[in-house]
Formats: C-alpha cells, sequence, structure tokens
DNA sequence: GTCAACTTGGCAGAGACTGTCAGAAGTAGT
DNA sequence: ACTACTTCTGACAGTCTCTGCCAAGTTGAC
C-alpha cells in the first residue's frame, strides 16, 4: 500500500488515485451521517463498511482506526498549523503567531455546518474527545520548537514554559469551540477565543 | 455488588471489606509493576489476572477499564481538587484557588517515586494519555461552577472564559510534570507550575 | 443452622483492530 | 494482445478489551 499518491496539482490520476478518492469519500460520508443519526458508539465499523459497500478489512485500510472516520484529513490541520506559525514575522509575538495558526486551521472546515456537526459529535462524545485530544498533542509537540524559538528559550532544553504556552492556547481554543457549539454555532469561534485568552492572561 | 464500603475511619471492617481492599491492593500493584517492566500495551489484561491470582471478570469488577489499574482512585482525585477549592476563602482569587487544588493533588501520591513512575508511564503511552485527559476533562468540568462563581460570572451561561481559565491550569500543570518527569523527579512540581504560569500570565 | 446478601469464576459474545493470503484489477513492456 | 508486475480487495482467523449472565461458593445476620 502507498498511499502517497494525494491528487497533486498536476496529477496522473491513475484510475486506482481516483478510485480511492471516491470509496474514501463515501466512507466518510456514510460515517459522518451514521455518527450523527444514531451516535457515535451506537454505530459500528460493521454498519459502515457494509453501508458504504465495503469490506471491513478495506475501511480499515482507508482509516485506521474508528476514530478517523470523523475529522476527515486530520494530518493537514497539523501541518497548517505548523506553517502558518513557521511563517508568521519574526517580530510577531509567540501568542500574536498562535492566533494567526489557530485561525489557518479554524478556516479549513468546509462550511460552518460541518464544522458545527463535527463539533457537537467530539464535545458530547466521551470516547471521541479522548482520542482527539491525544492527536492535539502532537500536534502541540510539533509546535513546541517554533514557539521555543519565539520565546528565546533553549530549544529542546526541559524548560516547561513553551509547553505550558502551547497548551494554554489549545485550551482557549478548546472553550471557545464548546461555547459555540452551546451556542448553536452562532458569532465566530475566533472572538470567543480571543475572549478566552483575555481572561485567562487578563 | 456494593463497593461502597471504603473503609470509614470507625469502619466495621467486615471480612469482605478486608478482603477487597487486599485483593485490589494486590491486583493495582501487579498492574503497575508490569506495566513499568514491559509497557503498558504489551501487558494484557489477562496476564495481569493471571499474576495477581483472580479471573478476568473479577478484576474487570474491581477496575472498570484498564486504564484504572493506572491512578488507583482517581475518583478521589477529582474529589479532593473541588474540596479544596470550595475552601478557600472568598477573597482568594481564582488562580490562588486553583494552585491550592492543584497543590492538595499533588500532595496526594504514596511517594515520590511512585508519582514518578505513573507520571512517567503516562506521557510516554499513548493509549493512557488520552484516557487520562478525558478523565481530566470531566474533573474540569466538575469545577466550572465554584469557578464561575469566583470569577463573578453568570453560573452557567455560555460564557466560554471559566472554562478556559480552568483548562489553562490544568494545561501548566501537565507541562510541569512533563518538565518534572524529564528531570527525572528532581525539584518540585508546584514550582513548576508557577513557573509556566507566569510565562502563560506575564 | 438457615437464609439472605454478597462475591467469584467461567462462559459466551460484542466490537475494534491486525496479519495473512489468495485472487481480482489496473498498469506497463513487448 | 499477451505477459509480467504492482496495487488493491475481500475473506478468514485471531487478539484484546470489555459486558451480560449464571451457577457456585463465602460471609453475615438472625
Amino acid at each position: 500500500m502507498k498511499q502517497e499518491g494525494r491528487t497533486a496539482p498536476g496529477a496522473p490520476a491513475t484510475l486506482w488515485d481516483r478510485t480511492r478518492q471516491l470509496a474514501s469519500q463515501e466512507i466518510l460520508e456514510t460515517a459522518l451521517r451514521l455518527f450523527t443519526e444514531q451516535g457515535y458508539d451506537e454505530t459500528t465499523i460493521a454498519q459502515i463498511a457494509r453501508e458504504a459497500g465495503v469490506s471491513q478489512r478495506t475501511l480499515f485500510r482507508y482509516f485506521g482506526t474508528k476514530e478517523d472516520l470523523l475529522g476527515g484529513d486530520q494530518g493537514r490541520f497539523g501541518q497548517v498549523l505548523t506553517d502558518t506559525i513557521g511563517e508568521q514575522p519574526a517580530e510577531a509575538g509567540v501568542w500574536e503567531a498562535l492566533r494567526a495558526g489557530v485561525a489557518a486551521v479554524l478556516a479549513l472546515h468546509d462550511s460552518r455546518e460541518q464544522a458545527l456537526e463535527r463539533f457537537r459529535l467530539l464535545h458530547n462524545t466521551a470516547s471521541l474527545r479522548a482520542g482527539w485530544l491525544e492527536k492535539r498533542l502532537r500536534f502541540q509537540e510539533d509546535l513546541l520548537p517554533l514557539v521555543e524559538a519565539r520565546m528565546g528559550a533553549a530549544v529542546g532544553s526541559a524548560d516547561p514554559r513553551a509547553r505550558a504556552v502551547v497548551a494554554t492556547a489549545f485550551a482557549c481554543l478548546d472553550a471557545a469551540s464548546m461555547a459555540w457549539v452551546d451556542n448553536d454555532g452562532k458569532g465566530d469561534i475566533l472572538d470567543l477565543y480571543d475572549e478566552c485568552l483575555a481572561a485567562v492572561r487578563g
């Protein structure tokens, strides 16, 4: 299995690529539909596979875990995050850089409705939240060197401050998105994020 | 099953209570030993049960999940946390109250070595971290009303600020404990916690 | 001693996930 | 078009966590 193909711009777009793209999308849509219809825990892999018209084995080849069926391409989240922050001007402070990263990631969702649906599922399903938090932790670790550099700390040292700053930013994003869901998607998450950060750093 | 007995101070201390206490301890020690010896993921429930001299079924009756085998009595963590914060004087600020809670929880570990062992396992095992984070999230929710009251916010409103503050405190605790583990348990976690908070709120 | 309350172990089974393997389907060389 | 090669798929069996159920044993209260 070598799924690197990723539909590059001037793609060769072999039949395999297109087929995989299609299957992947079909699985993803079926999963999201069933999750919202009957809940995450109440939906089995077997059911998703059946309704998507593939075998369980194939489903697991596309998405390594059940959690991966939500959140689509989470790899991109981390990528966009680190890229955006890395591109911030050197004179920008840590918090400005982190804010820019958060904004970029939030802009990644297809639509407000889809984002709301995903966030709602995420915040209401314990088993999902756990996996999501863990994945986010990996993003945080990836961000560490960038933040350390901006804070003037020795990169890779045992200095906990950079980690605390990054984790705080995510904590605020979490609080903001939860409030956003509670408000049924009214308003802007980024505004809520700013509000949270102000409350913390006040 | 009614395991409420919990060896109250002037306990009746029936034979059942003592037996359960013993079995629980035996299981816990066996689990921690095997986890540190061969890793969390590489240790199966079957093995723990066998070496602890109980059936798998009984093991699951004592500890609902594999994760529960680490962290001992996590219920107490949340209890101590909310109790301590609730007992703080009204004129104490949010951050002082939260710090007191954190200190109380940290004081709960039996020994420095055991705490170090647990933290190390926790931070190095992805599957464990996920569950731990999720459990912590529940503590955070429990704390919410207390913090909201102290911040003068409408309790139960969609105000994300209290959630952000609580999450930030935990984020700092996380960063502090990770640095502590990296330093092989040298120094005081609470000092690191203060350092983190200063970096965030600085 | 009797009976109720409690505890235990074994069994069967669900559900997520993995390794393996034969075979189908696409791709490329001639 | 024929062949050789790579890629993908489905099926099967198996592992591991976790749950429901039931029969048997132990303890406690009277």
